[in-house]
RNA sequence: GGGCGAUUAGCUCAGUUGGUUAGAGCGCCUGCCUUACAAGCAGGAUGUCGGCGGUUCGAGUCCGUCAUCGCCCA
């Protein structure tokens, strides 16, 4: 065991190693205790679409890092894995496969068949993103993994809906969804990208239905999607356009006062159009509103329908026509106007889910929503109806997913209403946590108000704050009712049994359903307006009306009454629920929610009885900033609508990686890293440590990334930066050696293919390398177990004591920095302590210690074991297996380890207790005085290189100094003697400054090393020394010379500014004087 | 269009409530294979703190404004 260690660090010969008997002694596991506090982050779910990127390592880095950290403090700590099944973005990844490799759709599998093939991908995938960050050394608790689809997971969701179902949260509606016509399923608002590209605007005009003599024969609207016309219900005009015309000229002549100069002549032309058009276009506008007021109406073109004018602030009297057409199923804000005419008009849905449009749209039925276009536009200006084009820029919502336009549509979807309720509603049911809320969103809204807490006390800080918050609130404050329907086949399906029957059946239908306990079974009658009725009520409503019997069934009761329910003529709901519906119970499902003791987990998984009640409410939810709104603030107002309280009470937000060019990395782009590359080429822990030293705070991080080119050879490669390099296409860069093409991304099969790296993360590389030679220079001076003996304060070298002190606070600053989440500051108070004082200080004196033996040795050599033992416990959650390796080889030489009293025993640092910073150990004053000694040391050494003296030679030196300076000197003689290569080395207040000595001023102090003296180079050194320090002191000459300075700044600064002008020219006095002599 | 954030050494980033001559790592230069480590050691050079204006005795830090970049919302 003990065998001498390899010069380098190996990280591929000990990683697989540790992590193997991490998992065999069962380090990671999170088994509920009775006692203490627990410490719960929940993995933000990675889907199972493809493998991990750099993103997901700082996010998993960042979580193990915590986690470490608290079990080592001794919490009973969870972290808890998992993949989410991502619906949509799974499915159409499959889809598309199947069709690139087979030259199949889904419809030639069929939903089971499909469904079948997506599992089959989820397993390969889950398998390869386990394997990802276990390589990263994860230490998530394994045997707890959950998938959103599992059975575990499933139930939750069940439940959820059931619960949100009854309590009238969730509701049928027909709304306007962006509608993917590709992938033929609604998206999220987030999943919609909204892209400018060059688009035209097409002016139609529309006839006035038999005109009055002074009114318009025709009036013109707009549109970028002609095609849209024939759902075309009405047309507004603005009701008041001279109110609003004025309103709009008084506005911009304020806007001109306020304007920078340079806007000027643009705000100014602005308000002459905005007034040539009030007087040129208002009295036509007027007869339209008069019109509309009348009851008008016009012809819609191509459909021979008649459409009304009506009176709308939709309508822009200072745009266009100032008339705007109206067409609810496909546009948001024509639907708002029909929300406002609800009584007038009725929308009219002219398009099939794939985009072609129905038979609403008259002859044009058939034909695909662009093809209907060009008809569209070329028919109407066969009829002299098109009165212009304009080309123009426009912005248009396209698919995240399919990336293929989005068209708005009008269908019924399933909706949470985010928005308050009369009355409120109760959060946590049933729990002791219950408490009322005015809705889902204003409950996740008031958990960030400074003044709430949850019943149990907790609440909710993001880190960084406030700027998250911000965007966390702002988001919920629009209380959007959330559509958790998607048309897919790969997800949870809505568990609800629905029938739409006439209200002169219902009776008749109610009665032929089989008995339902309101415990298992909710059953609703949802009426034409998405509201709810009572049976009586429904059965009063006129014949003929169409009502919908809807059955939403608990999970246990499903089996028994699924098939009753259908065999009486109701049918399951096709659609499945959005991802997020699943994973915003990821912090309740994952331990057993609703009903623990009977969750459905595999054989070899960890009992989940208790772990609800010890894991729930958790602690700290680390993500990155783009899912805030979508899966935080869900996670937020779902665990509080179910348990009454905070899934976490910490949101870690942590940066986003960006590559050289400052663009967000992706795989697709080419420009995104394996961390797994990185691991095998740098180490998991040289990965760690960069990453965390990369997470700073708001910042976000440019990753300069590199290819190794495929045309170098292993012994000699390149490295083909791919900010700089020239891409010829997406992923497709050149070698700027050889103008060459390599492919990065695999989309190029005729191309060698090249590995994507950064050299960024030598740096960690590095830090290990440093790490495992400090423990490789203890084993060499640690005897064969090295013996413990307790150690008295005196009997300490104040070397050892400097050490302590400065160990001691770098511990405090871990900690400190830790708590404000702060990894940077953290590693780099470690990196610092570790290598510049430890290594770089201490040990070069220590090796004196241990050449000539005794009691010095055996107490430097038990300090030595015992920093180290500290400073791999500081490290161990930032680098895990390098710091457990070195543990254990450590602790083969020197068992027992500690200063006053031995540490308590740990065999595995995973499990050690993390330090705790001893206020005993600083020593301020010691601190104080070897600092004053490295001063003195560096300005030797400086001089040596100066003069290039041979390493070896050893120098006498001679100091003149008194007080402070003094007493540290001679307290450290012996160490600046070593040091700085001293023969001799005296200090005293009288010291006389030898003939040909080398001279540097330290405080009020002057150093004098002899026996290197080139009088030439002296002068020219002096000099410069001169120089700066002359420009410094007339700089502070002149500032207190400055009467306002000395009246108006606190009295000490001035003080310290004199005290300091005083030593400047004592300095200056002293380097003069050394010029003097060297001129005689 | 609205909001948020960033701009500091060649590169990647720190810089607490305004107060020495603005820091770190990498890279660069010089000298060292000093028996832990050349993935290292010792030493060194490097900045109109994005521009302009203001507040102040004093501004990288506070305020205004412009420019560039990024993110979110519409």
């Amino acid at each position: 065991m003990t065998a001498e260690l390899p010069t380098r660090y190996d990280p591929t010969t000990t990683q697989a190693p540790i992590y193997e008997r991490w998992l065999a002694e069962d380090s990671f596991a999170a088994v509920p205790t009775d006692s203490g506090p627990s410490y719960v982050v929940m993995m933000p779910l990675p889907n199972v679409t493809g493998a991990l990127h750099m993103g997901h390592a700082m996010d998993n880095v960042m979580q193990d890092m915590l986690t470490r950290w608290h079990r080592m403090l001794g919490d009973d700590t969870l972290w808890q894995p998992g993949t989410d099944h991502a619906g949509i973005a799974t499915q159409s990844l499959v889809e598309q496969r199947l069709f690139d490799l087979e030259g199949k759709t889904r419809k030639d599998l069929g939903r089971e068949g499909l469904v079948a093939r997506i599992w089959e991908w989820k397993e390969e995938y889950q398998k390869r993103i386990i394997h990802q960050q276990q390589q990263m050394g994860c230490s998530c608790d394994w045997k707890r993994q959950r998938f959103t689809m599992d059975p575990v997971c499933t139930s939750a969701v069940r439940e959820f809906f059931f619960r949100m179902y009854r309590d009238g949260l969730i509701y049928r509606g027909n709304r306007l969804v962006n509608w993917d016509c590709f992938l033929q399923t609604a998206v999220a608002d987030d999943e919609v990208e909204h892209k400018k590209i060059a688009g035209k605007f097409w002016h139609l005009r529309y006839p006035v239905r038999d005109p009055q003599p002074g009114e318009p024969t025709h009036v013109i609207v707009a549109t970028t999607r002609p095609e849209t016309m024939l759902g075309d219900v009405a047309v507004a005009v603005h009701p008041e356009p001279a109110v609003e015309l004025d309103r709009l000229i008084a506005a911009q002549k304020e806007r001109i006062g306020a304007v920078p100069a340079k806007e000027r002549a643009e705000a100014a032309a602005e308000l002459a159009r905005l007034e040539t058009r009030r007087d040129s276009d208002l009295a036509q506008l007027e007869t339209l509103v008069r019109m509309a007021q009348d009851g008008r109406s016009l012809v819609l073109p191509l459909m021979d329908r008649e459409i009304p004018l009506i009176l709308d602030t939709w309508a822009k009297p200072a745009l266009g026509s100032g008339c705007v057409k109206i067409t609810p199923a496909h546009d948001p804000n024509d639907y708002e106007v029909w929300q406002r005419h609800k009584d007038r008009i009725h929308p009219i849905n002219i398009l099939e889910p794939n985009g072609s449009l129905n038979a609403n749209a008259g002859s044009y039925a058939g034909l695909d929503r662009f093809d209907a276009r060009k008809r569209v536009v070329a028919d109407l200006e066969k009829l002299g109806l098109l009165e212009r084009v304009e080309e123009r820029e426009i912005e248009l919502g396209h698919s995240d997913r399919s990336k293929t336009p989005i068209e708005p549509w009008l269908s019924k979807q399933w909706f949470v209403r985010m928005s308050d309720v009369p009355g409120g509603i109760v959060m946590g049911a049933g729990t002791n946590n219950e408490h009322r809320a005015a809705g889902l969103a204003q409950a996740a809204i008031d958990a960030t108000e400074e003044t709430w807490t949850s019943p149990t006390g907790r609440q909710l800080t993001f880190w960084p704050d406030p700027r998250y918050r911000n965007s966390y609130r702002s988001w919920l404050a629009e209380k959007r009712d959330w559509c958790i329907s998607r048309q897919l086949w790969w997800g949870h399906r809505i568990p609800i049994w629905r029938k739409a029957v006439r209200s002169d059946e219902l009776a008749r239908e109610l009665d032929a359903l089989p008995a339902l306990d309101p415990e298992l079974a909710c059953l609703q009658i949802d009426l034409p307006s998405g509201e709810r009725a009572d049976r009586t009520s429904a059965e009063a409503l006129p014949a003929g009306t169409e009502v919908e019997i809807q059955v939403c069934l608990r999970e246990a009761a499903t089996d028994a009454l699924g098939p009753r329910l259908e065999a009486a003529g109701l049918e399951q709901d096709p659609d499945v629920l959005d991802t997020w519906f699943s994973s915003a119970l990821w912090p309740e499902s994952t331990l057993g929610w609703p009903d623990p003791a009977h969750a459905g987990i595999e054989s070899g998984q960890r009992d989940l009885t208790t772990s609800l009640a010890r894991y729930y409410p958790g602690s700290c939810l680390v993500t990155g900033r783009d899912i805030i709104t979508l899966w935080v603030a869900r996670m937020v107002l779902a665990g509080l609508y179910n348990l009454g309280d905070l899934p976490f009470t910490d949101v870690f937000i942590h940066a986003t990686i960006l590559d050289g060019n400052g663009v967000r990395m992706s795989k697709s782009r080419g420009n995104g890293i394996d961390p797994v590359d990185i691991i095998d080429r740098y180490g998991a822990d040289a990965m760690r440590y960069v990453l965390c030293e990369m997470q700073t705070g708001l910042q976000d991080i440019r990753l300069p990334v590199q290819a190794i080119s495929p045309f170098s050879s292993e012994g000699d490669e390149r490295l083909v930066d791919l900010a700089s390099a020239k891409s010829t296409s997406r992923g497709v860069y050149v070698d700027p050696e050889n103008g060459k093409e390599f492919d990065v991304i695999g989309m190029r099969k005729d191309l060698p293919q090249a590995k994507v790296i950064s050299d960024r993360f030598e740096v960690g590389r590095n830090f290990c390398n440093k790490l495992w030679n400090a423990v490789r220079f203890a084993l060499l001076n640690l005897g064969e177990g090295e013996a413990f003996r307790p150690l008295q304060q005196s009997e300490l070298a104040v070397e050892d004591r400097w050490i302590l002190s400065r160990l001691a606070r770098c511990t405090k600053a871990v900690d400190d920095a830790l708590g404000r989440y702060d990894p940077s500051t953290a590693i780099g108070a470690a990196r610092e302590f570790f290598w510049t004082e430890f290594c770089d200080w201490y040990l070069e004196l220590l090796k004196p210690r241990m050449a000539a033996g005794g009691d010095g040795r055996a107490i430097g050599a038990q300090v030595l074991a015992f920093v180290l033992d500290q400073t791999l416990r500081l490290l161990h959650p930032f680098v895990p297996f390098i710091t457990e390796t070195l543990w254990e080889h450590l602790s083969a030489r020197a068992p027992v380890r500690g200063i006053d009293a031995p540490l308590e025993h740990a065999t595995s640092l995973i499990r050690a207790a993390w330090p705790v910073a001893s206020d005993d150990a600083i020593d301020t004053a010691i601190e104080a005085d070897f600092e004053r000694a490295q001063v003195v040391v560096r300005g030797l050494r400086d001089l040596r290189a100066k003069y290039a003296v041979p390493p070896k030679k050893l120098l006498a030196c001679s100091v003149r100094a008194t007080g402070e300076l003094a007493d540290a000197l001679e307290r450290f003689e012996a160490h600046v003697g070593h040091l700085a290569g001293l023969e001799t080395f005296s200090i005293g207040a009288e010291t006389e400054k030898p003939k040909l000595a080398a001279t540097f001023v330290v405080g009020a102090g002057e150093v004098f090393l002899e026996g290197v003296l080139d009088p030439v180079a002296e002068r020219a050194r002096l000099e410069k020394d001169l120089g700066k320090l002359r420009g410094a002191a007339d700089g502070l000459a002149s500032r207190l010379e400055n009467p306002s300075f000395v009246e108006r700044a606190p009295q000490e600064v001035v003080a310290k500014e004199r005290a300091r002008l005083q030593e400047m020219r004592m300095q200056v006095q002293a380097l003069e004087n050394a010029m003097k002599e060297l001129v005689d």
